[in-house]
DNA sequence: ACCTGAACACCGTTCAAGT
DNA sequence: ACCTGAACACCGTTCAAGT
């Protein structure tokens, strides 16, 4: 008789996710993660190869994730100012929700535990789309790179602190994606 | 008769640098540090309370350079958008000599690792400063803090390899620039 | 076929003993 | 006064032995 399996993949890499954005990285340990899906250590490597692996498997599932939180942010909106200002704030949220497991996308980790490149690209697609409808096809790649590099480079240094004194948060990030609207549009004509 | 003292906390300091520098933060080991200054493991902890402590003191140092780079970067010309420029071209150029090493001060490490928030702060004072003659002192921390974030952003982005498909990018960050020093100037106008 | 205790190499840190 | 070997607790990973 075949055995059942006492845990899966998906749980093992669910436990991984919740792990790192509770506690961060350091505190995803195998046995950790082995005691929140009720098994043994070396029971995991059934399932993921390495430590390495698992924490390049929780960053491919955040890869998908944000790239869904913001396509559906750009659906509706026939204006693509507007497609823009609600892409960048999808981005903002789902980091806030997610900002440990976001982080993974960008430290700098040992080659075998960044996600696949492909995968991460594809984040930024409906955001070049939507830019395309404003500075022209020739520009839109330039123009969209633009505004996601301004818009991870405000929500990583907001949750390093560095917005700690002075002003509305909120309204600085409003006020950015203005501005990114405003300046590739202007130096493109 | 006093001890020599075999080692110092800057040759200590100077080690660790350069270790997370060559091969991340997980190759900083106490005891490749102590072998690099010629010690044993045990005799770094007259000089640092502990690995955490000896991480925060590199973030430290960076926060420093990073700051003094762009000072530096911004000093002579009398152009407030010919300054600016220039102290994004030295952020990213800084950037690019130590990536492991500025990555500190963004990862989500824990607390005891993270530098002082003030030493941080002033890594963008001169931004500030240059910032308020193009758009006024109401308006200088909000423009300032969106370049710092889109520069911060860009150069972060690069170095995780999200640039890879492309174009040049050299002359993507200087379309960025311009980009938003049109946006900020015409935005608060 | 899956699970696990035991084992191994490694790491951070402490401390008594050396000089 | 500084340095260090030995020790401890912990971690990732392997594997033979269990069921």
């Amino acid at each position: 008789m075949p055995a059942p399996g006492r845990t899966t993949s998906q749980a093992i890499l669910d436990a991984a996710s919740r792990i790192i954005e509770s506690g961060g990285l350091e505190a995803l340990t195998m046995g950790a993660v082995a005691r929140a899906v009720g098994v043994r250590a070396p029971s995991l490597y059934k399932h993921v190869a390495d430590r390495s692996g698992l924490i390049r498997a929780v960053a491919e599932q955040v890869a998908s994730e944000l790239a869904a939180a913001i396509a559906t942010g750009s659906a509706s909106d026939p204006d693509p100012r507007a497609a823009v200002r609600a892409m960048a704030q999808a981005h903002r949220a789902y980091v806030h929700a997610h900002p440990n497991c976001y982080g993974l996308l960008f430290a700098h980790l040992l080659p075998e535990s960044m996600p696949d490149a492909a995968l991460v690209a594809r984040v930024g697609l409906p955001i070049v789309d939507r830019m395309e409808e404003l500075v022209g096809p020739g520009r839109a790649l330039e123009a969209a790179r633009t505004l996601v590099a301004w818009s991870h480079g405000f929500v990583s240094m907001e949750l390093a602190g560095a917005f700690r004194l002075g002003g509305d948060v909120d309204a600085a990030f409003r006020f950015g994606v203005e501005a990114l609207l405003e300046g590739v549009t202007r130096v493109t004509e």
